[in-house]
DNA sequence: TATGCCGGGAG
DNA sequence: CTCCCGGCATA
């Protein structure tokens, strides 16, 4: 993806998020205003779907609104394969992000994200951009990297965040993209390589080396951080992101009721959500002490608003463990990969050349209704381990899609001779592993993962 | 017979 | 690429 498809196509996204799981359901943060300046990060949206456990987890202290949010949405978009999912998965990984974006339309960001309001609309492989492009974006909202010291802030502002983002990092002809991470203090995490195996890999200038040992600020955006403690001075407020909404409140429960309110008109008395709100606001962090400690620290400042308070990008590392108002982030508790995303780390380091097989849509993980969503293989540490991969797909459910026979029949097959190779001694001992096609069955083919969809080795279940 | 999936297409 | 499927090795 280049450069400029990037931009193209994240211009019609009002938001786009991160989704961990990629169950759908998840609940978006923070939206992609049309003029927000991005230095450092994007208010992209951000959504997170973790497995019940990790509800239950989180539960008590962390993120009420999201819990919530989860809860209700699960509640009512009852689909079986997601609580299937949730209990074949208890553990599932929490490294499984997923990144949805859709562009929006209707409602103001609400409802539309319903892929069915789409249908017929969106191109296909336009998802494949999409993840693409959220995956830029998370990866840059994400880490602090610097940009172009040209680019000052108030360039930002005015440029827009499209300018903006294009200055942060570069791509060459290649495919290969690259940014400079070099930055400093702010732990918040360098940005993920991403790679396709279409040779398409998003990388991080390897800042002169890589061992540089981290412990600090080489996990990655979507591991689990590491016990790390905030500065006492800061404090974690909630920014509405609506458009021309700077509402800034402490809780999240606030801001979910500010926005339920003034921007979904809804009335604060009834019960929750109807399931299909997106909370548009981002967590932020507020220095109480100096609000303006110089540049020293890199935390951009809100866009629009005057607000001097720094944003933070709402996956900062750093603000998950401990804190009672850290994003949902959570680490799960151990971060055991799940059975659906089996990790490989057995590439070389620099993976600087994506190492790509064959390929198709690596086993996306089940979404919602109609998402496309995209995850990343786990824990990567950017510096040098393999870069993860994404991979994407449409799901739809419920949707009769398979009859299909499309009479193709015009050449007679035939196989000519038994040419056919003669399979080499090796045997292949048909794994163990039962595969989507048993797992789910031929009515439920669209719960199959790609491969197994393409009648290719299955990618969900490895054996 | 039912699965799993390679190797070939088609678009 | 993305998506399908014939057909064959397996279980
Ligand atoms: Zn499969």
């Amino acid at each position: 993806m280049d450069h400029n498809t990037l931009l193209d196509l994240i211009r019609d996204y009002p938001s786009i998020g991160v989704e961990r799981e990629g169950m759908g359901g998840g609940v978006a943060l923070g939206r992609k205003p049309d003029s927000f300046p991005l230095s450092g990060h994007l208010p992209i949206g951000v959504t997170y779907l973790l497995p019940e456990n990790t509800l239950n987890e989180t539960e008590t202290k962390p993120n009420e609104c999201m819990r919530q949010c989860n809860e209700s949405r699960q509640r009512r978009l009852k689909k079986q394969r997601f609580i299937h999912t949730l209990t074949e998965q208890p553990e599932a990984t929490p490294n499984q992000f997923a990144l949805v974006g859709l562009p929006e339309r209707g409602r103001e960001g609400v409802k539309a994200r319903n892929m069915r309001e789409y249908e017929g609309v969106r191109p296909s492989g336009h998802a494949d951009k999409e993840v693409m492009a959220a995956t830029v974006l998370t990866t840059l909202s994400t880490s602090p990297l610097v940009l172009n010291p040209s680019s000052s802030a108030s360039d930002l502002a005015s440029k827009g965040w499209k300018e903006s983002l294009s200055a942060s990092y570069s791509s060459s002809t290649s495919g290969n993209w690259s940014w400079d991470a070099s930055d400093q203090s702010v732990p918040s995490t360098p940005s993920p390589p991403l790679s396709n195996d279409a040779g398409k890999s998003f990388l991080l200038s390897s800042q002169s080396d890589d061992n540089n040992e981290d412990t600090e600020s080489t996990h990655f955006l979507f591991e689990d951080p590491i016990p790390r403690k905030r500065k006492n001075s800061m404090k974690v407020m909630f920014k509405c992101l609506w458009k021309n909404c700077e509402k800034v409140l402490s809780t999240s429960s606030g801001i979910q009721r500010h926005i339920r309110t003034v921007h979904l008109g809804r009335n604060g008395d009834s019960d929750y959500s109807d399931g299909e709100e997106d909370f548009y606001y981002s967590e932020i962090e507020v220095n109480m002490d100096t609000l303006s400690e110089g540049l020293s620290n890199l935390t951009p400042t809100s866009p629009t608003t005057s607000g001097p308070a720094p944003v933070f990008p709402v996956l900062t590392c750093d603000a998950s463990r401990s804190e009672p108002a850290r994003m949902i982030h959570t680490p799960l508790s151990q971060s055991a990969p799940s059975a659906l995303c089996h990790i490989r780390t057995d590439h070389a380091y620099q993976a600087t050349t994506p190492v790509s097989i064959p390929s198709m849509p690596s086993e996306p993980p089940h979404s919602e209704d109609r998402i496309s969503v995209s995850w990343q293989s786990p824990p990567v540490i950017y510096k040098g381990l393999p870069g993860p991969m994404t991979q994407i797909r449409t799901v739809s459910i419920g949707e009769k899609r398979q009859p299909v026979n499309h009479t193709t029949v015009s050449k007679a097959h035939t196989n000519n001779t038994s040419a056919s190779k003669a399979t080499t001694g090796t045997r292949k001992p048909r794994g163990e592993a039962k595969k989507c096609r048993k797992v789910y069955g031929m009515e439920k083919r669209d719960l199959w993962c790609t491969a197994c969809r393409w009648k290719k080795a299955c990618q969900r279940f490895t054996d």
